[in-house]
DNA sequence: GGACTACTTTGATCAGCGTCGTACGATGGG
DNA sequence: CCCATCGTACGACGCTGATCAAAGTAGTCC
């Protein structure tokens, strides 16, 4: 018989209305921030941890997930020994219209425009 | 005869080419510099630097005004003993499609419902 | 159970930024 | 001229946040 399976890791996370513009600026304030949002942006899928590109360590990146999920950017949920990634996107559009899908976009023009 | 009124003194601005998203959101993202700019989109004129609204001395907010116009957010010029503020809005505009308009909109958006 | 993977926590460091008071510089009006 | 007004420059200070390595925890797979 397959054990309890230990009640699924659960993540909290802020209802969207409870998020200040203030935190949603300083999380995207950071680039690294700013690129886990761009990829998960490109990507339109949900992302593992492990699996996006930055140049900081594993642990701080921990970090700058706290921040986003936090902010209310991303939401996090756990898939077997991974933590997945989803953008928030369409709930952070409501509360504070076009902002994300603007950063987004720059981002993007300048990654386009500054191949690195 | 008026005195040669010594060359206007003169302020240098960056391009809104030459500027970084990184910068224009750590300008955005403190909150003195988005009450300046709230501000001066509200008011929709020009506005002098002790015009402005906000909790915290004349020697910080001429820093804040630096970042903004190094940000290329704001453009200042001297008229007389009083330098006054404009909001870049339609250069930003077109370098970052949308963002400076949803950031004031998400600002004036919490103004409405959180009444600090 | 044991090894492996995936992420977190802890603790430390270190740079940068926001803040202020004070002193300075420039303009304009009597 | 002198003074009032307006803003800047200069240190100084405290705090927050980004960073990392190392140790810890939680699942998975054989």
């Amino acid at each position: 018989m397959p054990r309890p399976r230990s009640a699924v890791r659960t993540v909290e996370h802020p209802d969207v209305s409870e998020v200040s513009l203030q935190q949603v600026m300083e999380a995207l304030a950071d680039p690294v921030r700013r690129a886990v949002v761009s990829q998960l942006a490109d990507r339109g899928a949900d992302m593992t941890c492990g699996s996006f590109e930055t140049p900081v360590s594993v642990s701080t990146l921990t970090h700058h997930f706290n921040t986003l999920r936090e902010a209310g950017v991303i939401r996090q949920y756990y898939v077997g020994t991974a933590k997945m990634n989803a953008l928030r996107a369409d709930e952070i559009e409501r509360r504070f219209p076009g902002l994300l899908a603007a950063v987004v976009a720059a981002a993007g023009t300048e990654a386009r425009t500054d191949p690195a």
